[in-house]
DNA sequence: CTCCTATATACTTATAATCGAATAATCATA
DNA sequence: TATGATTATTCGATTATAAGTATATAGGAG
């Protein structure tokens, strides 16, 4: 039962699910997702920690980055869910959004990304 | 957006989640779902409240009992979900003994389900 | 070792969620 | 209208969650 609750309060704020959404499309390091959501680095640093200990993220590190990508479903339920917002989700404004930005900033070099996170 | 988050946030407690489990199952009146999961009736009364607000049950009055049930999804993500659960949460225990509960209380007379609910 | 960049954590404050106890409201029936 | 049964709401206390600022840690380059 536990697990379930803690997947919907996981899932429960509009910061993480920004975030799980676009690790659905793509693996990100940390600067990454705050330039494609335009969100401070400790904002989004704090909840992809708590993602990583509700057990939805796992993450590597490559030098100075680590890369956060999503975890294996630990259930069906989070399994179909993670397939709903695949089919689903995808339409929605507020992903597009997300997604477009997030594109055009990996494109950039690491350093105008890091400015660009700055500035919000 | 905030209809996901919603969603989520009324999913990510205990009292709700298993109340929702109980409705996917059958309409079900305040002191049945009191009985079924042995739980107060301010604390079922309560989370129905919050779950009626959020969208995800409605009721109906029949003299002085009033049945809850599960409103229509609202979107394909509530909706994908709802199947999910009918689909994998019924071999979990937790759902499993709160049905067989439910169960043996509907099959009693309203005046012993009360009592029961009062003990706890 | 020092500096710089990327990421994580502590500390504090503000806000929100939950709970139990008491009380109110609603309806049916006598 | 008085009573009993069912359901909803208010109140006050407690706990949990989220946010910002400042600080710490970790790794790479020089």
């Amino acid at each position: 039962m536990q697990q379930y609750i803690d997947l919907f309060k996981a899932l429960a704020d509009e910061t993480r699910l920004r975030i799980v959404l676009l690790l659905s499309e793509k693996e990100l390091c940390v600067c990454q997702i705050e330039a494609a959501l335009a969100l401070s680095q400790v904002k989004v640093s704090r909840h992809l920690t708590i993602l990583r200990y509700s057990g939805l993220v796992k993450c590597r590190r490559e030098g100075t980055w680590v890369y956060y990508s999503l975890a294996e479903p630990k259930n069906k339920i989070e399994e179909n869910l993670y397939e709903s917002f695949k089919k689903h989700l995808r339409k929605e404004k507020f992903f597009l959004r997300d997604l477009s930005n997030m594109k055009e900033c990996i494109n950039q070099p690491l350093k105008k990304v890091a400015e660009r996170s700055k500035k919000i």
